[in-house]
DNA sequence: ATGAAAGCGCTAACAA
DNA sequence: TTGTTAGCGCTTTCAT
């Protein structure tokens, strides 16, 4: 920075204020100083911005792992809005695990951060509790912890099932299967709770064995292969499966091909949560959408108006809703959708598909 | 830190010291600090660690899009290392946009990162060229530019396409289709390449109308569908396809059934690169199974072998073989699977299908 | 084994 | 509009 300010001919500090688009620097000064830096190659040295500036432009975003398509939206769409906004992005992995991210969150601290995304572990969250009394925003993503008082988005989870059960139910069913993970977050138990509220609304006794919990995580398709086996293998009739996420229906479906048993006409198959693919699948699948890409973009937008001061005070939680979206694998018609809002009207199902909803047999 | 020196009654250096673990510290001296640290929740400044000591321990990634999985994986294997050795991951997106890759890397210099883990955009280098003369370790993945003169580790995209396409031709086919990207980089490159190499060497005359480039991504399954689509609609006879990207699977079996083909009777396919669901598939892909995340692991491996002084001079260049793994959708039975070196041995068609090979007509 | 002093590259008061 | 002067919180000589 010296040589720029010797080579612009002025001081050091004025070149900062060039820099750093300060209102008194003359245009000209400014101009030459700018030239002078493209000219030198000069590359500010942030570190040392944001010791002496007390604040650093950079915000830390903390996941579970990186490959979980879930948390991949979120990473990109959180690193868009920083780069935007001309904010670093810095990444921490917790792989769910309390320890982990202690961790993750201590070093983004040490480093600075603005701010902090966090989707946070939720088997315990004394370790964050000190973080309250900082001054550093925070804004929790995918799951809440209310005792944390922080900013929150997240998608409702529970109302999505609720009306992806609703719909099967609609559609006649009585006897739906569960295919799921044990559930020790509040995503997991909010699907299930969403899917059992559903049956018990419409008089249906909860049936155990119809819930298989043996999925290990939101897209673990060999976990929801075997789940299907076992459920299939346990002689329980069923006409329906709600798949916790829909990711798993290949597994599913698969399992189910084995088993000589049609997608819809068998078993009519439902999920939850995001899934490209879900249009392409043999039988395209009926499931509930989730805009993970905007959870993402909520996030970060609350958190650059805490870090720019712009909101203070309680926090705000945004819980977004799914959309229904019905294809062949329910057996009422693809391409119609519908709000998977608690109140939504089910829909009659429709005409023909205009993808034929047949299914290979095992 | 001035808080915890008073506290623990000794000078600031000294708790620096402890706290960096340097040798001339009395164990005594070093617990009581520690302890003070601990108590005082005290949190050191990593941003003021590097201006003073010239070096940080970060680590800047830049890629395309965290959500293409292939990227999403090599963010979580690069995280990974860097956690492993107390390194903070700084991430930049660049969206195939070379004068976003350029800003990019500006801003994790500007943030000192110790080296730099990048996939480069490939229509334009020359922003890059000034890094060289910086001692910045830096590695390339997945495409490499040989101008730059850095170490690279990338899959042998040529070599796979030639081996899934050989394959083909071992079972006997010779009208075989490409659904694929136009090739801009050299991943559509290499694999277009290795598709028509393998063609030639069996004197199979190229032929233009069964190529169809009309793919935008390696996940573009809309895109692939329609590419499948006005394949199809051409007239033209061919009785396999190859896939540019495994991920396309869906999108054309969905063209295929719908056009009332069965795969692999009517039409047999193969796909290259990453896909979990392969096996999941109603018909499970032959397909060239690619080493992503080892990828991202020997890349760490590199650049903290640079970062550490371990390795310098010339670049190193690791290339990783793919891995034809053969399943239903060839024709030739599953769960045989073989190395996709160029020189591997064709397997002779397998025995009954474990997993049925039937298909939807649409 | 410990302390004192200098300075990393920058920003932010304050003067001029 | 510009220059001068202090630090930001730490590491690193150099002394002790």
């Amino acid at each position: 920075m010296a040589d720029v300010a010797r080579a612009a001919g002025c001081s050091l500090n004025t070149v900062s204020r060039a820099l750093n688009g300060k209102p008194d620097v003359s245009a000209e000064t400014r101009a030459r100083v700018l030239e002078v830096v493209e000219r030198l190659g000069y590359i500010p040295h942030a570190n040392a911005r944001s010791l002496a500036a007390g604040r650093s432009r950079t915000v830390g975003l903390v996941i579970a792992d990186a490959v979980v398509p879930v948390y991949a939206t979120i990473i990109g769409a959180v690193q868009e809005a920083c780069d935007r906004r001309g904010y670093t992005l810095l990444l921490g992995n917790t792989q769910e695990d309390v320890a982990r991210e202690d961790r993750a969150v201590r070093v983004l601290r040490e480093h600075m951060v603005a701010g902090l995304i966090l989707a946070p572990v939720q088997t315990g969250y004394e370790h964050l509790l000190p973080l309250r009394a900082l001054e550093l925003p925070v804004v929790l993503v995918v799951r809440d912890v209310a005792a944390l008082g922080w900013d929150y988005v997240g998608i409702d989870n529970a109302s999505g099932a609720y009306a992806a059960t609703k719909h099967l139910i609609g559609l006649g069913h009585r006897r739906i299967g569960y295919v799921g993970a044990v559930p020790r977050g509040s995503t997991a138990q909010d699907r299930q709770a969403g899917f059992r509220r559903a049956l018990k609304e419409h008089g249906i006794a909860p049936q155990a064995a119809l819930e298989t919990l043996g999925v290990r995580s939101i897209a673990d398709v060999a976990g929801a292969y075997a789940a299907t086996n076992r459920l299939l293998e346990s002689g329980e009739r069923m006409s329906a499966l709600f798949l916790y996420s829909s990711q798993l229906a290949p597994g599913v479906y698969r399992a189910l091909r084995e088993a000589g048993r049609r997608v819809p006409e068998d078993v009519a198959v439902v999920g939850q949560g995001e899934f490209p693919l879900a249009p392409y699948l043999e039988v395209p699948l009926t499931h509930v959408h989730h805009p993970v890409r905007d959870v993402g973009i909520r996030a970060a937008d609350l958190l650059f108006r805490r870090i720019q001061g712009e909101r203070r005070g309680s926090p705000e939680k945004v819980i977004l809703p799914g959309e229904l979206v019905v294809a062949a694998s329910c057996g009422a018609g693809p391409g119609v959708s519908a709000p998977a809002g608690g109140g939504a009207e089910l829909l009659a199902p429709a005409g023909a598909p205009a993808l034929e909803a047949t299914s290979a047999a095992g």
